[in-house]
DNA sequence: CCGCGACAGATGCTATAGCAGCGTTGCTAT
DNA sequence: ATAGCAACGCTGCTATAGCATCTGTCGCGG
């Protein structure tokens, strides 16, 4: 026997009806079922989800709260629609909050994990033009490490909240991706530096290292988006 | 005539008896009406706000949410107890994104508002054993004018997240500054470094001072609520 | 005296109904 | 034809009632 039976991870009783509307309307929006910018109301959602308004309505709450849904005025519900300007800050700000999670993780990742954030990069470097869903798989392996060792549920729930945001505009330029090899090529780098950033165990150099890398592809991502805009993004820099 | 009158701020239509009950509930746990680890619920709650459940319900949830409330069981509500170390994780992660802010500000800040913050400092400098409210107004008008520079609603909108679940033990932890003078010349040199490294205009140096004060304030902060409790906080340390 | 089971109260969740405010539409009067 | 007004419908908000589930207690049996 290999031990006692570890603690399964309790089952989840079925979820209410109001936290399933948040999911699938969150959902919905990341998706690109629900427009940003688009109209939403209690009793429309609620016909198109099959229940009643009561637990449409604490669900658009929290996505208010959340901010993915906005009321335009009193009785105006509208996904939300962000500014190039807004995404962009959105997006350096989650850079910088993942950064500041790497310098939390900093003193705490044992060398197990270091060797596997090793082996990650390895097969990433290995055949940098692999699918996106399999860069995607690896890169969030590598993240988690991160989250992990960090151990900080506040920071790591802000970052949830932030990430969230602009997911669907990311996502669309993440299958971009695929058409540019040499972006891959760029954050397999950034993976590079920022595990031996963790090996030199300097908590600075490990939040300088990753935030630089995070923004740089966050300008990678909008500059992919938006071929047409100015690649200087001097304003409002996070970066020295 | 000093010019046409300047747009006055709408009016806020009444607001909903949910978002009374979410900030009457609020106000209740940072005041300790309602004590930390207390049980809540929905109908008792409604009972004393003389509301119905429903707008009372809605308010915990969004509570939930933020971290100021916590299922236990499946039916069972509570005000969230934070550990000592939770507390410090949330101080300090508090105080990187107060940092943050601060690192924003810095390229937009002009001089006018730079000789604001000058003339609160000296206003701070003058007398430093004022009465904590005069020391917190001050010190509130000082965090306005970067937050109003940095101009970035999502990181305030974590930032006010975040403050508000360690309030009730800082204020409690403010008012006991009156007793302890050093500790209020320590923040005032704080604000005066801080400004310092605004003028300077070098964002690095700015986010880095302000961290690093600010995480010496939650360390004074916990070690003037628990004297006991061993001054090496070098765990999960936050700064170099 | 101890244990087990049933009943009653409490609690969160959902549905429904009705209210008040706002916008729109269509009609009417000038 | 256009401007004004009135009625209708849409929308978010609140209250209430009922359901399912859990908890705590009381009583009965061993």
């Amino acid at each position: 026997m290999s031990g006692a039976a570890p603690d399964l991870p309790a089952l989840q009783r079925a979820q209410s009806l109001a936290d399933q509307a948040y999911q699938a309307i969150r959902e919905g929006i990341a998706t690109g079922t629900f427009a940003a910018g688009e109209r939403v109301t209690e009793r429309g959602l609620a016909a198109r989800l099959h229940v009643s308004p009561t637990p449409v309505r604490e669900a658009l709450r929290r996505l208010e709260q959340d901010g993915l849904i906005e009321r335009v005025s009193a009785r105006e519900l509208r996904v939300v629609e962000h500014s190039p300007e807004s995404l962009h800050e959105l997006l350096l700000t989650g850079a910088a909050l993942r950064a500041l999670e790497a310098r939390f993780a900093t003193s705490k990742l044992d060398e197990a994990a270091l060797d596997r954030m090793a082996a990650i990069v390895d097969e990433l470097g290995a055949d940098p033009v692999r699918t996106i869903a399999e860069y995607l798989r690896l890169a969030r392996e590598f993240d988690r490490e991160i989250e992990q060792a960090a151990g900080n549920p506040t920071l790591r729930g802000l970052i949830q909240s932030v990430t969230f945001m602009g997911q669907e505009r990311r996502m669309r330029s993440i299958e971009n991706m695929r058409f540019h090899p040499d972006v891959a090529a760029h954050r397999i780098q950034g993976h590079r530096d920022i595990l031996a950033a963790l090996r030199s165990r300097d908590p600075d150099t490990v939040e300088r290292i990753f935030r630089h890398h995070a923004v740089a592809g966050v300008d990678l991502l909008l500059t992919d988006l938006d071929p047409t805009q100015d690649a200087d993004r001097s304003q409002g820099r996070i970066t020295g």
